[in-house]
DNA sequence: CCTTGACCAGAGTATTACTCTAGAGTAGCA
DNA sequence: TGCTACTCTAGAGTAATACTCTGGTCAAGG
């Protein structure tokens, strides 16, 4: 088996048991029986469970942002960006919802304990590409005006605390109900006020 | 030493040093250095590792209820509710970032596992009340009729994404910014549609 | 053929969550 | 005061598990 075959097979019998058992429960040596990988071998690739575990969230939170960056991209109408930014994020859940739920498990200070600087140079070019989409429907007064920090949380934020929620049932038809309130929602926090023509 | 006297001088020990370390990698050996108790005194309180986690994000989970149930029922007007209860979110995460730093580490699925029953009974009431609160705002048709789950994502979700990343650097002043940009988010999510009078 | 170096195997070790046995207080009762 | 029953505490002991170590295979390059 080659290399980054190997690595790949650990990784995705990782993520099945760490979402089956839970990171904290789940032991190296069930990774190495699901993977058929010896205990050499899963250390070879990755140096502590931390960093298997970091590996694994890194690389799904790499897919969920070239998703939603590319539904973003894909409107130049700031409502319909939105819209779709917020449908994505949904979409990709439902999709992914073993990844998703790992990520939502997982806390991001473990993992940026566990590889230092990744986080940041995924996460810095997604955030400065989500806002340089903004910059412009701000500027011409679409959207309202607000800190980084605070347009994203407004953004996801309802999608994000309704799909922690959902990944219990995983109900495919509840996340569609939901999904134009969430978008309308995110619409309504983010965009401007009306201007007095 | 009175035994709830000691029960609790063991949670908040266990609390700082969750927040201080992290979860997985603390020791119970050092909840004991830091509680000054013996191995066998902390084993006779709390069963595993898992149980007194779960029983210090039930205490934690416990007072931010109370905090937002309270803020919520001591108003009658809808917008004013609703931005009451997004403040007094964003005021006990400022008040209690280490408590409110764990809640969002420790994932409700393993709590459920450690403490069966128990999550439910402080949710159930806490939904049921928040619901109750917002039934009869739907019925007069200030507020947009949708599910329970989508409403308290809308409602609480900007705020809760927005503490996720403010717990890493707690500025105080950042946290009063945002506050009326995030009540104002939430309140635009889950009011109705103007009616054409 | 020889070397080199990445990759793999599985036994070994140190740490840690948890257990066990015994003892110290404390309240109730005569 | 003495007795009983009980909760709480102590700290040595045990089993499990993350990680290490030594050695071995194999493919590529010279």
């Amino acid at each position: 088996m080659a290399p980054a075959e190997r690595r790949d097979v650990i990784l995705r019998a990782a993520l099945a048991l760490f979402v089956e058992r839970g990171f904290g429960p789940a032991t190296m040596a069930e990774v190495c029986a699901r993977a058929g990988v010896s205990n050499g071998s899963l250390f070879h690739h990755f140096p502590s469970k931390e960093a298997l575990g970091a590996a694994v969230y890194l690389e799904g939170l790499g897919r969920y942002q070239a998703r939603l960056l590319g539904a973003l991209r894909a409107e130049a109408d700031a409502e319909r960006g939105v819209r779709a930014a917020v449908g994505a994020h949904l979409a990709w859940v439902g999709e992914n919802p073993d990844w998703a739920q790992f990520l939502f498990a997982m806390g991001r200070a473990e993992v940026a304990a566990a590889a230092p600087g990744e986080l940041g140079a995924l996460n810095r070019p997604f955030f400065a590409a989500v806002e340089a989409w903004f910059a412009g429907h701000v500027a011409a007064g679409r959207v309202r005006a607000m800190p980084r920090e605070v347009r994203a949380a407004v953004l996801v934020g309802p999608a994000q605390e309704f799909c922690r929620g959902w990944l219990r049932r995983r109900d495919p038809a509840a996340l569609e109900r939901a999904r134009p309130l969430l978008e309308g929602a995110a619409w309504r926090g983010v965009k401007a006020k009306k201007r007095k023509a």
